[in-house]
RNA sequence: GGGAGAUUAGCUCAGUGGUAGAGCGCAUCGUUCACAUCGAUGAUGUCAGGGGUUCAAAUCCCUUAUCUCCCACCA
């Protein structure tokens, strides 16, 4: 059956990919060579619950063209599928839907029903990714997919695997070394999610702010002297106050002042610093402090602290031993709980003037006068800032207002707000404003395991590329934070520390923070005697207790199993008999915690698996520039910390994936591309092609539909150069060859040489990570040297008495062109490999060939360039001169060197017809006619009386023009004693060579454009 | 505030010392039996500006401008 006109990609693509998957083509070793080095790709786990978006296509499409062109070198070939749970983003979504389906929320139906439901959605979305790397071509090993919670508890059939043990494994392991700690520390809130996140899930973006600036009295009516000075001491200001100007962009924060500090060096408030201010609206006073953080400079120099709702202040408060009193909820309203607030300023009074309190006491303590309470924070906001200003405490200015019905003017004080852009912290997920806040978490102390992987990098055993990104993580981990590892979140891996023994607790216990978590008591003495069966028995309903009523740091327990817990917590008891009560932490891990630990997780890991011993450390990371910090270093720290060796040998950073002008892609400018439109209109060949040729290192991914189309049109390129083989009965007979066909035209010999050059420039750039190279290379021989040439000179070829071997080089050059472009265009390369020929193997597997460069012959190579450049001369000569395409012409040499007439003898045929040159004599030039020089012969084309001798001479006076400016730059350089004595040899001997040439062309091109003369 | 990168043809980008490149777009021509998702031909650049190093600079150094990204607690 001859073959169609196109490649049907749609048809083609989704049969094809089906015989990958059947035939396991991408299996853990498959078509591995006996003994084959190990080469091994872990997939950067996308989000079980996302789609592939054109970043992912990008990405994989690189990791599929690594992996496949290892694979067809015989390497045993790893890579390693699988997705992410993704703590908070799959919460996220699967709230949503259940939102949608009108199901019971997530408090509703409890936390072991809410994580069977996520388990659900994971199950139900897994299949999106899958089904659209196996769209975009992509030969990972299926069998062995992976998922960063597999095993955990609750997970359902199929969802079996021990990543969740790697993952407790590593947290006990690194608390039992001092690697992991608990603490109450300022930490990143999120309203939203109610949960802590990390440094890195917080975006600082500018956005329109305002300053608002208020009067703290001070106490007992006490006045001083203000002097305000200009840069050269000048007094500009003098004025007696009652007060101490503060500014904030936050002022409901300021019902949870501590102090307000000066710099020790600032004069103005040096009277007063030790004193104590009114604290509006609160009816508590607060000291003037000193501290190195305030900025004299900056406001009024004056900084108001509070210790529990800004990083800054927190350091202040802490230097200064002042009390951080919270005021917010975990959704960042302003609390509502405790005793009212006459009681509570009451007990604050205490403190502050010396009595004995705890952490916990000052963070039970609610300072939100009742007015305030149980209001959204930006609400409060308003309210404090009037109720200031009605008591005027604002620092205000006069506004002129005019009445809008009579005209009148008046003056009027309003609060000064100064407009102001500030950097406010936002959720990477939530998008709401980020609330620092004051608990309890579990952090891994990074600086103590940073060391070995700043080390690895630094000494080559992990290669960043391109370099830059290695500065990058140079710098982040030089200046490393610690790691919030605690979410407040029920879906991912629940954190493996138990509370207890409580046994001086009676009766049902509760442990609840925030959104909810669920305290289990469990008694001993069942427990003991029933194991599993009687620890669910003695899960009981809980009623509310309030947060802090347990005393947990007294022991806690971290240990990888329940009933490990149950019994060390009981054997701390001296009664055996006595029931205990022990509950688990309800917090559950960072979900970078867990995929830090993909590389040997997926590979089995605590088993000492033959996989884990075989392909870790793994070759390459492939991976986005923007997830370094997130899950590169991380993976770096923590493999480094658990085995001591480093994940991945190269790391392969890439950035984002942009529109066609470099913008990101984001759903409200509505210029996202969903790779799947683009596999559907161009075929997942084209979408790949355009992803290799755009990974230039650190260059930036414009992605243009435009160059995806031409690629498609490469595609068909090769299609047609296959369908001209097939009709031309080069396939009959054809079985794959690794060798090349011996040769007598030089056509032949010298495509043989193309596709050597080819391969090793292939080699070269998927070496060095330059896909853009490979994939240009590939494309200018398919295209440029195949289709262009190659064909056309078959065509007369195939009519001479070299027929035979052409048939067999075309078959074998095109062999070639399937081979080298498999690993980036495997749908169409896969499909021409099944429709020619005698094939053993799929082309997936098929050798990747070895052939260098003794394959390419000099001599072939000149003469073949000295072909194309006469045809490309006589074409451009008659294209200029508007001779008619058709038109076959009869030609006249004027010279020929000896070996430009052996050149013309051996391919007379093919010049002949492409240039459209009916005769060639040798004879004197006629006059009148289109001149056509290349090294070594001259050539006249008669035409006289059909010719514009005018056009003629325009045209040949014109190249005379180029070449004198070649020639005049030429001389110039050469005769400059300096270059000829100090540039290297080869390049004065080519700058000579050169020169010859281009006076030897002008000198032919003028006598053509003496004999137009002499007819003109 | 710190750091990284970019600036080359109308557009998107290659090009790390030796006579400026590709694709797309554009213009002219073309229905000869692989391909109009094509072919042939052509036009288009003070390689951001300025200075320096060098026999030689798009390329190395300095500087200015503009842009992008990352990190950062200025109330």
């Amino acid at each position: 059956m001859p073959m169609e006109k196109n490649f049907n990609a749609a048809e083609a693509e989704a049969r094809i990919s089906a015989l990958w998957i059947d035939r396991k083509v991408g299996a853990a070793g498959a078509n591995a060579k006996p003994a084959a080095e190990a080469f091994s790709v872990m997939i950067p786990p996308p989000n079980v619950t996302g789609s592939l978006h054109i970043g992912h296509a990008f990405n994989n499409t690189l990791q599929d063209i690594l992996v496949r062109w290892h694979r067809m070198r015989g390497h045993d070939v790893l890579w390693q599928m699988g997705t992410d749970h993704a703590g908070i983003a799959t919460q996220m979504v699967t709230e949503r839907e259940m939102a949608l389906g009108q199901e019971p929320n997530r408090r509703t139906m409890g936390r072991e029903a809410f994580v069977a439901r996520v388990w659900q959605q994971k199950v139900k979305s897994r299949g999106t990714i899958v089904d659209q790397l196996v769209r975009l071509g992509a030969t990972c090993d299926w069998d062995r997919e992976a998922f960063t919670m597999s095993g955990a508890p609750g997970a359902p059939a199929g969802e079996e695997g021990n990543f969740h043990d790697a993952v407790i494994k590593v947290f006990v392991d690194m608390y039992g070394k001092g690697l992991i700690y608990r603490g109450k520390r300022l930490v990143n809130w999120d309203p939203h999610f109610e949960t802590a996140i990390s440094d890195l899930e917080v975006e600082n973006i500018e956005v329109d702010g305002h300053m608002w600036h208020f009067k703290y009295r001070l106490a007992g009516g006490e006045t001083y002297e203000y002097i305000e000075k200009d840069a050269n001491g000048a007094v500009i200001l003098r004025e007696m106050r009652d007060y101490i100007a503060i500014a904030t962009t936050r002022p409901e924060t300021m019902l949870g002042d501590g102090a307000v500090a000066v710099h020790p060096s600032d004069t103005r408030y040096a009277g007063i610093v030790g004193k104590m201010v009114h604290l509006p609206l609160c009816d508590r006073l607060i000291p003037i402090i000193t501290d190195e953080y305030p900025d004299p400079l900056f406001g009024s120099g004056a900084v108001k602290i509070t210790g529990a709702h800004d990083f800054n202040d927190y350091q202040v408060a802490k230097r200064a031993g002042l009390p951080c009193y919270r005021l917010m909820d975990t959704r960042a309203q302003m609390r509502a709980d405790g005793a009212p607030y006459a009681d509570a300023v009451l007990r604050a009074r205490e403190i502050a003037a010396g009595a004995a309190t705890t952490e916990a006491e000052v963070d039970a303590l609610n300072l939100v006068p009742e007015k305030y309470r149980g209001l959204d924070r930006f609400e409060a906001r308003k309210l404090v800032v009037a109720d200031i200003n009605a008591l005027g405490l604002c620092v205000s200015t006069l506004v002129k207002v005019i009445d809008p019905e009579t005209g009148s003017e008046h003056l009027t004080r309003e609060p000064l707000v100064d407009a102001k852009k500030i950097m406010q912290p936002f959720g990477d997920r939530s998008k709401v404003v980020i609330e620092p806040m004051f608990t309890d978490q579990w952090f891994v102390d990074t600086a103590q395991i940073v060391g070995p992987a700043i080390e690895a990098v630094r000494s080559g055993a992990t290669k960043i590329i391109p370099e830059s990104g290695e500065k990058t993580y140079f710098h982040w981990l030089e200046n490393i934070e610690p790691w919030c590892i605690s979410r407040q979140l029920w879906w991912g891996h629940q954190i493996p520390v138990w509370y207890g023994p409580a046994a001086e607790i009676d009766g049902t216990l509760n442990y609840e923070i925030g959104n909810g978590g669920q305290g289990v008591s469990i008694h001993w003495e069942k427990c003991v005697a029933l194991e599993d069966e009687a620890v669910e028995a003695a899960k009981i309903a809980f009623s509310p207790l309030v947060a802090g009523q347990i005393p947990v740091e007294r022991a806690v327990v971290v240990v990888s199993d329940r009933n490990e817990a149950i019994k060390r917590a009981g054997s701390t008891l001296d009664d055996a008999t006595a029931p205990v009560f022990i509950w688990r932490d309800p917090d559950v891990l960072d979900t970078w915690f867990s995929s830090g630990l993909w590389p040997i997780g997926t590979l089995g890991w605590p088993e000492q698996t033959p996989e884990l011993a075989k392909y870790f450390p793994t070759s390459t990371l492939i991976t986005g520039a923007d997830i370094i910090f997130f899950w590169v270093a991380r993976m770096m720290m923590m493999q480094l910390a658990v085995v001591k060796e480093v994940p991945f040998k190269t790391v392969y950073l890439h950035g984002l994936v942009r529109d066609a002008k470099g913008k990101k892609m984001s759903k409200s400018l509505g210029n996202v591309i969903d790779p799947l439109d683009v596999i559907n209109e161009f075929g997942a060949d084209a979408l790949r092609f355009s992803n290799a040729a755009m990974a230039s290192l650190g260059g930036t991914l414009k992605l243009d539909t435009a160059r995806i189309a031409g690629y498609r049109n490469f595609g068909t390129k090769l299609w047609n150069a296959t369908r001209f083989a097939e009709m031309n009965g080069v396939w009959e007979g054809h079985v794959t060859q690794a060798a090349a066909p011996s040769t007598q035209a030089t056509a032949n010999t010298w495509i043989i040489g193309e596709c050597a050059k080819t391969l090793a420039e292939v080699n070269a750039a998927l070496t060095d990570y330059r896909f853009d190279n490979a994939a240009d290379a590939l494309y200018k021989f398919v295209w440029g040297k195949v289709c262009d040439w190659y064909v056309e000179f078959a065509k007369p070829l195939f009519d001479g008495e070299h027929a035979g071997e052409t048939r067999q080089t075309m078959a074998w050059v095109l062999d070639q062109c399937m081979i080298l472009l498999h690993p980036i265009m495997p749908f169409i390369t896969e499909e021409l490999w099944a429709l020619t020929g005698t094939r053993a193997k799929l082309l997936v597997h098929t050798d990747w060939p070895t052939y260098g460069a003794d394959l390419i012959d000099a001599a072939a190579d000149a003469e073949m360039t000295w072909v194309t450049t006469l045809i490309d001369e006589i074409r451009s000569a008659r294209a200029e001169m508007r001779v008619p395409v058709g038109l076959k012409l009869d030609m006249v040499a004027t010279s020929l060197t000896a070996p430009a007439r052996t050149a013309w003898a051996r391919n007379e045929a093919l010049i002949k017809r492409l240039a459209r040159i009916e005769t060639l004599t040798e004879d004197p030039a006629p006059k009148g006619a289109i001149a056509v020089n290349v090294d070594g012969a001259a050539f006249a084309i008669p035409l006289a009386g059909i010719i514009d001798t005018a056009e003629e001479k325009s045209r040949l006076t014109k190249a005379c023009d180029k070449l004198a400016k070649e020639i005049a730059g030429l001389n110039g350089r050469l005769n400059n004693p300096n270059f000829v004595a100090s540039a290297p040899e080869d390049v004065v001997i080519e700058a000579r060579a050169n020169l010859e040439a281009r006076q030897d062309e002008v000198a032919k091109l003028q006598a053509a454009l003496t004999r137009l003369a002499e007819i003109g």
